[in-house]
DNA sequence: TCGATCCTGTAG
DNA sequence: CTACAGGATCGA
C-alpha cells in the first residue's frame, strides 16, 4: 500500500529510533529481497552508523558513515521498523539489521517484491536522479504541473503515476486526485485544460496531506497502513458520491484505474 | 506502450 | 479454482 505518504509516516517514525544506531550484522533471509545485489553486499553495512535518514519518492534512504547509503523501496507490501530484540522477528521479515544494542531494524514485506539494497553516495545520487519533484516541495506549483503536463502524450493516470514526473504518487492517490480534478482517467494530459490542471495541483496537495495525517497516525500501531475514504478508489459499481453514477473500473498499464464516469469527462 | 515478471495472500 | 492487490522494470 505505500505510496508517498505512507512511505512518509514510516521514515517519520524511523527517524527517531534509527538514527545514532550502529549496525552490527545484517542478515539476508530472503536472497531476492536484496537483488541485484548479493546478499553479501549488505555486510558493507557492517560497523557503520545510521547518520540521517530521508524519503525520496517512494525510496527510503539511509545514509550510513562512510560514504555508503542503504536503500529500501517498500513497493506493495514491504515496511521498515526498530524492534527492541533482533532475534525476535516475524516470519515475514526478509532483511534485517542487528544494531549493536541488541535492537533490530527489519524489513518485513509479505509479498517479497521490495528491495534492500547498499550503494556509494555517489551511485545513489544517479539512481536518484531519475526520480521527479516532491510534490509536497515548494518547487510544485501548478504552474510547474502545466509545464511538465504540455510535453506528455500520456494518459493522465498513467503520467501521474509515473515516477520521473512527480515522484511518489501511485494507484490509490492518482485516482483520487483524478476525480477531484473532473479529469478523465483516459485523457491524455496534454490535452487538459489549464483550468483544469490548476485544479488537479490542489487536488494532488489534498490527497496527499489528507493522507499523511491519516498515515502519521495509523503508524501508532506498525504493520498497518490506514485507508482514507476514497472517492472512488476500490469502489467498482458503488454510487459516485456526487451525481450517485456507477464508479467505473478500466485497466491502464495493467493497473485497475477506478473513476466516475459521469463527473470525469 | 503493452505484456510479462517478480511474490504471497485473500476474496469471490 | 480465478482474479486481483497500493509498484517498478525490462524486453518486444
Amino acid at each position: 500500500m505505500p505510496e508517498l505518504p505512507e512511505v512518509e509516516a514510516v521514515c517519520k517514525k524511523l527517524r527517531k529510533e534509527a538514527v545514532g544506531g550502529v549496525i552490527a550484522e545484517a542478515f539476508v533471509l530472503r536472497p531476492g529481497s536484496v537483488k541485484p545485489q548479493y546478499p553479501a553486499d549488505l555486510d558493507n553495512a557492517v560497523a557503520k552508523t545510521i547518520l540521517k535518514l530521508e524519503r525520496r519518492g517512494k525510496n527510503i534512504l539511509l545514509h550510513l558513515s562512510g560514504g555508503l547509503a542503504l536503500r529500501v523501496h517498500l513497493r506493495m507490501t514491504g515496511n521498515l521498523f526498530i524492534i527492541p530484540d533482533a532475534r525476535f522477528h516475524s516470519a515475514q521479515v526478509r532483511v534485517y539489521f542487528r544494531f549493536r544494542d541488541g535492537r533490530g531494524l527489519v524489513f518485513e514485506d509479505t509479498r517479497a517484491l521490495g528491495r534492500v539494497t547498499i550503494h556509494e553516495e555517489t551511485a545513489l545520487d544517479g539512481l536518484m536522479e531519475k526520480i521527479g519533484i516532491e510534490p509536497l516541495s515548494k518547487g510544485f506549483t501548478a504552474a510547474k504541473l502545466q509545464s511538465m503536463a504540455k510535453k506528455s502524450r500520456k494518459p493522465a493516470k498513467i503520467f501521474l503515476m509515473d515516477q520521473q514526473h512527480i515522484a511518489g504518487i501511485g494507484n490509490m492517490y492518482a485516482a483520487e486526485a483524478l476525480f477531484r480534478a473532473h479529469i478523465n482517467p483516459k485523457q491524455p494530459i496534454q490535452a487538459v485544460t489549464k483550468r483544469k490542471i490548476e485544479a488537479l495541483h490542489k487536488a494532488i496537495l489534498d490527497v496527499l496531506r489528507k493522507a499523511m495525517k491519516d498515515a502519521v497516525r495509523s503508524y501508532s500501531k506498525p504493520g498497518s497502513y490506514q485507508q482514507m475514504d476514497f472517492a472512488v478508489y476500490c469502489r467498482k459499481a458503488k454510487p459516485c458520491n456526487v451525481c450517485k453514477q456507477a464508479i467505473a473500473r478500466i485497466v491502464q498499464g495493467g493497473r485497475s484505474t477506478y473513476y466516475c464516469p459521469a463527473c470525469q469527462r
